[in-house]
DNA sequence: GATGGCCTAATTAGGACTTCCGGTGT
DNA sequence: CACACCGGAAGTCCTAATTAGGCCAT
């Protein structure tokens, strides 16, 4: 039997290969942090009065950048194509290796988290969503399946307006589904709106900007080397009898979304790069390059750019977000952070309780515990990123 | 030997696509 | 002509639930 810490870090180095990491390598050591997870789905556009605060309050990482972020975050946009990595943008590798793991830490229903190349890009709690669209109750649309003899039923896709008969640890399977994918993707600003766009957020209309470059993703997702549009197209067709899709008429490779999650980050036109129209070259000249993890990093560091500071001005946000999560950051030296992060998995017993953690290898001053309690906790990011760093968390936490 | 509890592997049912296709519309 | 779009049909993949069988204790 695994210890948590083990998996902890198995999970770490699965993922982090310090060579690759380039002029990244003094990334902090350990980066646990602590969301409520009803703020998920705006974890990816933070306020910016929050990160000035978080700015104040911590030592800013190092990966921090101006001009660079920009490139970077085109570049990433190329190799979000390009990765290797099927999970890349979901958490299966969190929920099979990390999550269970966690068995009696994690008291909290996780419905549905999800990552992106640049990190948490939403979570969804099937009571966030509301529905734009009451008329068709979905079960009445899905009930053209066989009947078969009685038997307890698998959970089914969470769609929106259907109550998720998943446990906590996801228990339907650690499957992205389709409309999550797109989901995500829209929340994505590597790809939102060059790939896929809002056209009306409001209504949950988007358009595949650039359909074979998502198709390709998904196919990437899926480990379907072959999928293109005809065929994700047929299963987005399927969402029109089960309720979850319209197509919207008259408009080509338009599609709306039957149902939003309340706490939706909606990136517009302002917020990204510069959308393309079926513009495929860039995909097939990065799927035949010599891809690797290693890509990850630079969708990260945009991230952790978003948090830690303001967003650049060129980049002027049109979010239409939900008001910041109490959100607190504490950075501290790694081993007395240690020591708290090993209370803090203790404290996981009590679900009303969380904290946002950062455990920085060169953060200079102990901060004080955040303030809490935030109510739902859930992990949202747990990353290793320097080996040694993290064997002196795992000894100091008491749990190597 | 019979019974019951526990564990594990195999089987089965069913959801979510995926693939293929013929057809229509723009 | 290319592409988007439609929906039927059959297939694949994956997962949860169920079942069967082995082992052990009583």
């Amino acid at each position: 039997m695994l210890q948590q810490s083990e998996l902890i870090f198995d999970f770490a180095s699965d993922h982090v290969n310090m060579s690759q990491l380039g002029p990244y390598s003094d990334y902090p050591a350990v980066i646990v942090e602590q969301l409520p997870h009803p703020h998920l789905l705006s974890y990816g556009g933070l306020a910016c009065e929050q990160s000035q605060h978080h700015q104040q309050l911590f030592k800013v990482e190092q990966y921090e950048s101006g001009e660079e972020e920009t490139m970077e975050t085109l570049v990433a946009a190329d190799l979000l194509l390009n990765m290797d990595c099927p999970d890349t943008l979901s958490l299966e590798h969190y929920s099979q290796t990390f999550l269970p793991s966690l068995g009696d830490v994690i008291t909290t229903p996780v419905t549905q988290v999800t990552v992106s190349a640049e990190g948490i890009v939403g979570a969804i709690d099937q009571q966030q969503w509301h529905s734009l669209h009451t008329k068709k109750p979905v079960s009445q649309l899905q009930s053209k399946k066989r009947a078969r003899k009685s038997r307890h039923r698998r959970a089914e896709s969470p769609t929106p307006d259907i109550v998720v008969k998943k446990d906590k640890y996801n228990k339907g399977g650690n499957t992205l589904y389709l409309w999550q994918f797109l989901m995500e993707l829209l929340q994505d600003r590597q790809v939102c709106p060059r790939y896929i766009k809002w056209t009306n957020p409001q209504t949950g209309i988007f358009k595949l900007v650039n359909s074979k470059a998502v198709a390709r993703l998904w196919g990437k997702h899926k480990n379907k080397p072959d999928m293109n549009y005809e065929t994700m197209g047929r299963a987005l067709r399927y969402y029109y009898q089960r309720g979850i899709l319209n197509k919207v008429e008259g408009q080509r490779l338009v599609y709306q979304f039957t149902s939003l999650p309340n706490h939706m980050i909606y990136i517009t036109d302002g917020d990204g790069i510069k959308e393309e129209e079926e513009d495929d070259e860039d995909i097939d000249e990065g799927v035949s390059d010599d891809s690797d993890d290693s890509t990850v990093p630079s969708s990260d560091q945009s991230v952790e750019d978003e948090e830690d500071s303001p967003p650049p001005q060129k980049k002027t946000s049109s979010y239409v977000r939900p008001p910041a999560p109490q959100r607190t950051r504490l950075a501290s030296p790694v081993l007395s952070t240690a020591r708290r992060c090993h209370a803090f998995c203790h404290q996981q017993h009590d679900p009303g309780t969380a904290f946002a953690y950062r455990v920085s290898r060169d953060a200079a001053d102990p901060a004080e515990p955040a303030e809490g309690p935030v109510p739902a906790p859930c992990w949202s990011r747990l990353r290793l990123q320097n080996r040694s760093a993290a064997g002196q968390f795992v000894r100091a936490a008491g749990c190597g």
